[in-house]
RNA sequence: GCGGGCGUGAUGGAAUGGUAGACAUACCAGACUUAAAAUCUGUUGGGCCUUGUGCCCGUGUGGGUUCGAGUCCCACCGCCCGCACCA
């Protein structure tokens, strides 16, 4: 008997594949296209599980998709530039580009075994001079459609280390190297205009029916669309208005005070010349810039000694305030406090000892806010005191609109769309990066590179070691003469977002070697992605910035028209997760937790110990797998253990795709035994005499056909778990049944093909053992025949009263009515009537029947 | 804090508003074996008794809609993802 050996299988049919040259995507018109795009790896070292899940779902598909008919695109690269490569030369002296290439060679040796129907020849990486070149050269086109430009914006600044740094590395507001106090300073910038593109990237959501609503709703709260008032407030002192943006203008009654920015215009006046202020906005202006962390941040108020009067009422006047949690990117960076309906505002006037004015109140209680701001949905009617524009009860939208057109009518203010989405800040004070391909001349200002002069590329003689922007202090690097006047220039040295990277390079896969950007006959043949797979944690930045790229790249003439939508259809997976060991008793040299491998720690005693140490460690259970906190599986054990096909089969078999699975090696280990038992049935039925006839040709056969249609039904859904749980099903049923030699033959060959996405090694290996024809991945996929779905007959679950009490089998076809008289005829139904007649009687064709009584 | 999601046996999970627990793991029992492993077969949500083609309970908690709710709605609890310089 042939043995289950993926160690010399395995290898033997990736060769096969690769002489074959089976997955070399070529364009040919007369074939339907099939683009299938993972979402690229950033080269962290090693793979893990989560990029094994990742590819093999692409995998699946894309296998799928060839045996369909379909001439498919599967192509990978890496994700390359970003800090961990910076992080790593601090570390160890090297250089990240030595660090980074290394680390991408590590991951194809480690991909490889794993038997993916990708395309290498295209591959590249974000850091080849070749792919940030051709970015620097679309950086350029969007400059010359004044689609980039500049303008100040707000970084965590460590005081200490004199560094920009990113959210990453402030830890509860401190610096993660210094553990200074982080601040937050002004930088000039470069900005992408997406904010242009808000209305747009909103509504097109509507076309992405093949997107999972989640993402399209997460993105549309993003771009937050609101309607609301804009009006200014007249100051006593005579100088220039207020103005302020507000969603709330109904509220308008309630107002406390009118609340500034730190970085508002009057708050910077006011601290240049009044030092008691400015200590108090440099107190405000303490920690990170992330939105958590401000919004999260005690909030913070001082009084400018500023009055405005109300404009609804002249003699009322309101105190101008400043306040931390009031962002200078929304709005107008000012707004006014209504602490009875907003819990943020309520809480700093209670804080201030500032009024709070009830404006309306709930139909049947008329309380007086107290702790809690009243915060009622604003389709809820609630009754209104003495609204100015006459409003009695009215719903808070109702109420929204009314306000807009009586301060519009009266000339006070200007009903205005405004958009949370901000512009997207590209440059980074930062090495490892694509350059940003731009010349600083005295006498001619900012000058974009010349692109005959591109890649731009970064110099190989830095020195990492040290905190800040090796670019700026190489020697020469920096130095060059300006693009338009000739004269002694500077480079400039920020370099680019990675999200930049990472917003085109699909597009640049159909075309990898293109001396521009894209091959717009390629782009147009292979684009747009029909099924782009990847994590739920990039359903908004990467993938709106991508939706925006394609507008911008389409504007620039580098994509078609159709794909302003890059993506057909997406799938976000879920992770693999791995419970973290966290040593209980001790911190590392800076006060941080120390993380154990799964391999380095035991159970015993009811708890959890490092084996080396006896030292008591916390579990904490299922954590995404994750380099920093050291849970995670190699993949390359469990190819070596068990082969590609078994560490492909589970990470599908355990759970839904969308959803986490958490590895277990009990898991690896059933999917394991479950391949060698489909093997053994492989070689059995191969011994079985050709001749030989058995019983239930056709049962097994009919479930032969119900098997192939409820796995591809499985894989075109992406319920890749439930496909293989039929197909542990239908192997049990072709282990168990008593056929003839043709038909389980036959049963296994249509077996070894519906697994082949998920299992192609092991397919390959069977279809050859059953004399199949060529390759089994070339081979076409099999159709049901509808004629051996038919049921003829139907068993109908019987309820009374909502419960299953009895069941009846029927003819599949057979009329309402039969079915009511043979359902009202039934022991248990006749039993529970005791002789009267049901209330009501539901017959569900075909499903179910119940008796209401 | 804000936005989005998830919650089902011992475990991973299945279930177009229609028989909750498919399929698998683990456990237990049996077969084979000198023995173990491997392999094969079978049982397994909880409870009750009258052991039946039986009854009651059961999908995080509490309400609601419906002939019927794991699924839809509301509130709460817990966990996860994102929050614009992590990738």
């Amino acid at each position: 008997m042939d043995r289950f050996t993926p160690s010399v299988t395995e290898p033997k049919w990736q060769k096969a594949w690769d002489e074959a040259n089976v997955f070399l995507a070529k364009r040919d018109e007369t074939k339907p296209k099939y683009y299938v795009l993972e979402m690229f790896p950033y080269p962290s070292g090693k793979l893990h599980m989560g990029h094994v899940r990742n590819y093999t779902m692409g995998d699946v598909i894309a296998r799928y998709k060839m045996s369909t008919g379909h001439n498919v695109l599967h192509p990978m690269g890496f994700d390359a530039f970003g800090m961990p490569a910076e992080n790593a030369a601090m570390a160890s002296g090297g250089h990240p580009k030595d660090w980074t290439y290394a680390n991408i060679d590590t991951m194809v040796e480690q991909m490889k075994p794993l038997g993916l129907s990708l395309d290498w020849s295209r591959m590249f990486a974000t850091c080849d001079p070749d792919y940030y070149g051709q970015q620097q050269a679309l950086f350029i086109d969007f400059l010359e459609k004044g689609l980039v430009y500049r303008k100040n914006a707000v970084v965590n600044w460590d005081p200490v280390d004199m560094t920009v740094l990113a959210n990453e590395q402030v830890i509860d507001g401190k610096g993660w190297r210094s553990g200074a106090d982080v601040e937050r300073r002004e930088l000039t910038q470069w900005f992408f205009k997406i904010s242009d593109f808000s209305e747009d990237l909103l509504e097109a959501l509507n076309s992405l029916d093949n997107w999972p609503a989640k993402v399209r709703l997460m993105q549309e709260n993003w771009i937050g669309r609101s309607r609301g008032l804009e009006f200014s407030f007249e100051r006593t002192d005579g100088a220039d208005p207020i103005t302020v943006y507000t969603t709330r203008p109904d509220t308008l009654m309630g107002a406390s005070f009118v609340g500034i920015s730190p970085d508002h215009p009057i708050s910077k006046a006011l601290e240049a010349e009044n030092p008691d202020l400015a200590a108090k906005i440099a107190e405000m202006r303490k920690g990170g810039t992330t939105e958590e962390a401000l919004e999260k941040a005690e909030k913070l108020g001082v009084d400018t000694g500023i009055r405005v009067k109300h404009p609804l009422n002249p003699d009322w006047e309101l105190p101008v305030w400043i306040a931390n949690f009031i962002l200078m990117d929304y709005g107008t960076g000012a707004i006014f406090a209504c602490p009875a309906h907003d819990q943020r505002d309520l809480d700093f006037c209670r804080k201030y000892d500032l009024p709070v004015i009830d404006t309306f109140f709930a139909l049947d209680a008329e309380k007086p806010v107290g702790k809690e701001a009243f915060v009622p949905p604003k389709t809820e009617k609630v009754k209104w005191v003495n609204h100015f524009a006459g409003l009695d009860v009215a719903t808070g939208q109702e109420a929204v609109g009314a306000t807009i057109d009586y301060a519009e009518a009266q000339g006070w203010g200007k009903g205005v769309t405004n958009y949370r989405l901000r512009d997207w800040g590209l440059s980074r004070q930062r090495f490892w990066g694509c350059p940003i391909p731009v010349v600083h001349c005295e006498s001619c200002g900012v000058v974009p590179e010349k692109k005959e002069n591109l890649p731009i590329e970064l110099p190989y003689d830095v020195d990492i070691s040290i905190p800040g922007n090796p670019l700026g202090r190489h020697p020469t690097w920096r130095n060059t003469s300006c693009p338009k006047c000739g004269a002694d220039a500077l480079r400039e040295t920020d370099t680019m977002d990675t999200f930049v990277d990472s917003s085109w390079y699909f597009a640049r896969f159909t075309a990898p070697h293109a001396k521009t950007p894209t091959d717009l006959a390629e782009a147009s043949y292979w684009m747009n992605v029909d099924q782009y797979i990847g994590g739920i944690e990039h359903a908004i930045l990467h993938l709106l910035y991508s939706r925006f790229f394609a507008r911008a790249m389409q504007i620039c003439g580098h994509l078609p028209e159709k794909s302003i939508e890059p993506f057909d259809a997406l799938f976000t997976q879920g992770m693999v997760t791995h419970a973290i060991y966290k040593n209980a008793e001790r911190t590392d040299e800076h006060g941080r937790a120390i993380y154990h491998y799964p391999a380095e720690v035991e159970e015993r005693d009811g708890g959890t110990f490092v084996i080396e140490t006896g030292e008591k460690v916390e579990v904490i259970p299922s954590a995404k797998m994750s380099k920093s906190k050291n849970n995670v599986v190699d993949p390359l054990n469990i190819i070596e253990n068990y082969g590609a096909d078994t560490a492909r089969w589970f990470v599908l078999s355990d759970s839904p795709p969308e959803r986490d699975v958490e590895w277990t090696t009990s898991g690896a280990e059933a999917a394991y035994k479950h391949l060698g038992r489909v093997w053994t049935l492989c070689d059995r039925i191969g011994a079985m005499d050709p001749s030989e006839t058995g019983q239930g040709d056709e049962d097994l056969l009919r479930e032969m056909h119900k098997a192939i249609r409820d796995v591809t039904l499985g894989i075109e859904s992406f319920g890749f778990n439930a496909a293989i749980a039929r197909l542990y099903a239908f192997t049990n049923t072709l282990a168990k049944s008593k056929a003839g030699a043709a038909a389980k033959k036959e049963a296994i060959k249509v077996l070894a093909q519906l697994m082949s996405p998920m299992t192609p090694h092991l397919s390959e290996e069977i279809w050859a053992h059953q004399g199949g024809e060529g390759l089994i991945t070339q081979a076409p996929w099999p159709v049901a025949d509808e004629a051996m779905l038919v049921e003829s007959t139907v068993t109908l679950p019987i309820q009374i009263n909502g419960k299953r009490r009895s069941e009846i089998t029927v003819a599949k076809d057979l009329a309402k009515e039969e079915v009511e008289k043979l359902a009202l005829a039934d022991d248990a139904v006749v039993k529970a009537l005791a002789g009267g007649q049901p209330k009501k009687l539901i017959v569900v064709p075909g499903r179910i029947i119940n008796v209401v009584i």
